[in-house]
DNA sequence: TTGAAAGCGCTAACAT
DNA sequence: ATGTTAGCGCTTTCAA
């Protein structure tokens, strides 16, 4: 590997000349520049990050830590952050890791391994602790997710995300409105900490507060968010166990996706024998058939504001901050009036 | 930041016992391994990567190197990859990086940033010359792509692929076999230089061989491969244009997806106006209403011999290779015989 | 079993 | 405008 003392030998200078070039300082003569671009090209010169890393004591370097692969509501929102953190002269890195791992550690190791000014948490657990926080040195911004299930003191944590709890509500107030009153629900997990538990808390909440009495006969759980062949035998367990449900709230667009694909096959008709409403507002969700009656996560708008949040807090230190997103219901083919 | 330095300090040992005792070096005593580990929890020391990368001359790091965000395709061969690579005792590290980037020059500066022992590149492009490949030091595997549109000799690099031309040919001879022979193509691109442009070739020389005229009437570009919006649009242009036709050959699931919807909302029922045939094969497309009929990519075994292939070289260079999959017919409800 | 010291490639003072 | 030099945190000889 060439590195930059072979470049500087080349061209008979020193290596911090060498360095002032590579990093555009300005006081190289027009010369030099030239003679040093020159050899870099010639011999294929590429830097060694770890070295620089080592060295510098802060970059301009973002980074979005990504938890889980396969959620396909990230994508979009990884998009708007990116354009927004470029646009505002910073560097995003991407960084994904398994579910296995625990995302503060992670962060705090590539903080002082690249000396980052900032995280973006994406996919987090909902249930940090102050000591766990404590690893964290740069400022953060959870993303999608707040802290509902942990002890964090809310000025030390900054978080966008949406109502969980009230999106899921507003799920099975749409449904009871269509006149529908035996409504199942369909989950990953009824305790998990995290988003499952906080939507179907708040599908038994919108319940009681219809009046509906909750029958644990009608959760459907599937213990995961994108096996679609999981959640179509979950689905289809429900059914065979007590088909008496006019309506299901699925927890997230693919989940209806399988969901009504399995209740079709069960000779149920959506709209019309069986009404479903979700939670995302995948753009897929807007070219099925039927297409699907959602509550949208507003994507771009909480792309943003987690890039300006970041941003601010970066340039401002200490103001913290959590804000709350409201999900708009996007009506689809999927629902219908009860008997209608 | 807590480092090595003050972890010996700590303990009253030196530097490099407390490095021995971090990388489970066998010469230490059992008293100082716990003194140190002790150590390093109190004071919540954390390794810095970038040195440690710095200073050695070979990690058992394989990168995965994934070019674009937007591929579900990529996400199971992700997931069976790391599954063989952790089992054969390598670490896998995912690496993401913009479209624009460049993957070998990411690839090259990786390697001795992080001195990686090899390569996987996921969505690389297909025209490689051998002075771009140069670049590349450590053994490599072009991941579902290969090097048809470049030069390189096949003695120099590995690839795990599907034949895209053949796979489109199939998709049409499906579709021909049905008696369909007004059939519309939906792609990304004509001229890509790259998957596009292979499966459209197929598509043409399949007609070809069937003695059915190409008609560019009936072809329809969409500009992008997962932007349902754009490629809802391509598919009711292509309605208005010309409706003669009674099959769509699409080369993507997603695609095939978004055009089903614009056939339905254009008053034309699939299959029974219009059949639908996409390659890849999602476990999505499973569970759409109609269910897709899709030339499957075996993500799981091209997965399994990516990294299978990748650790081979590694354990014994110059033995270059490039495998083709064959794609198999998965029957769904998108398609019927012609007036059946 | 442990310590001292060299040096990985680079940046950033500090000189000149 | 350019060169010299001291580390950044770590691994790894080489000595003891």
């Amino acid at each position: 590997m060439t590195n930059i003392k072979d470049i500087a030998l080349h061209c008979g200078v020193a290596i911090s000349t060498v360095s002032r070039v590579l990093n555009d300082h300005p006081d190289v003569s027009q010369d030099t520049r030239e003679k040093v671009l020159r050899a870099v090209k010639e011999l294929h010169y590429i830097p060694n990050t770890s070295a620089r890393n080592l060295v510098r004591t802060s970059s301009d370097t973002i980074a979005l830590l990504v938890k889980g692969v396969n959620n396909p509501f990230f994508a979009r929102l990884i998009k708007v952050i990116g354009r927004e953190i470029a646009q505002r002269g910073y560097s995003l890195e991407l960084h994904h890791m398994d579910t296995s791992e625990d995302e503060l550690r992670i962060g705090a190791q590539l903080t002082n391994e690249r000396k980052l000014i900032g995280i973006l948490f994406l996919g987090g657990r909902f249930n940090y602790s102050p000591e766990e926080m404590a690893l964290i040195h740069v400022p953060s911004v959870f993303c999608t997710y707040t802290n509902t299930f942990g002890n964090l003191n809310p000025s030390a944590y900054s978080s966008v995300a949406i109502d969980d709890k009230q999106a899921a509500q507003d799920a099975v107030d749409a449904l009871v409105a269509l006149g529908h009153r035996k409504i199942a629900i369909l989950t990953d997990n009824k305790d998990d900490r995290s988003i499952s538990e906080l939507r179907f808390q708040g599908y038994k909440d919108a319940l009681a507060m219809h009046g509906i009495p909750f029958e644990p006969n009608l959760v459907a759980c599937t213990g995961t968010f994108s096996d679609m062949r999981a959640i179509y035998e979950a689905t289809s367990r429900l059914i065979e166990r007590d088909s008496s449900f006019t309506a299901i709230f699925a927890i997230a667009d693919l989940m209806a996706i399988a969901a009504i694909k399995a209740l079709s096959d069960h000779g149920k008709r959506v709209p019309e024998d069986c009404s479903v409403v979700a939670i995302d507002g995948l753009e897929l969700s807007s070219y099925t058939l039927p297409t699907l009656t959602t509550l949208v996560q507003p994507a771009e708008e909480m792309g943003l504001l987690c890039a300006k949040t970041i941003i601010e807090l970066i340039e401002h230190p200490g103001q913290n901050r959590q804000y709350t997103f409201e999900t708009v219901l996007r009506p689809g083919g999927s629902v219908c009036r009860l008997n209608g």
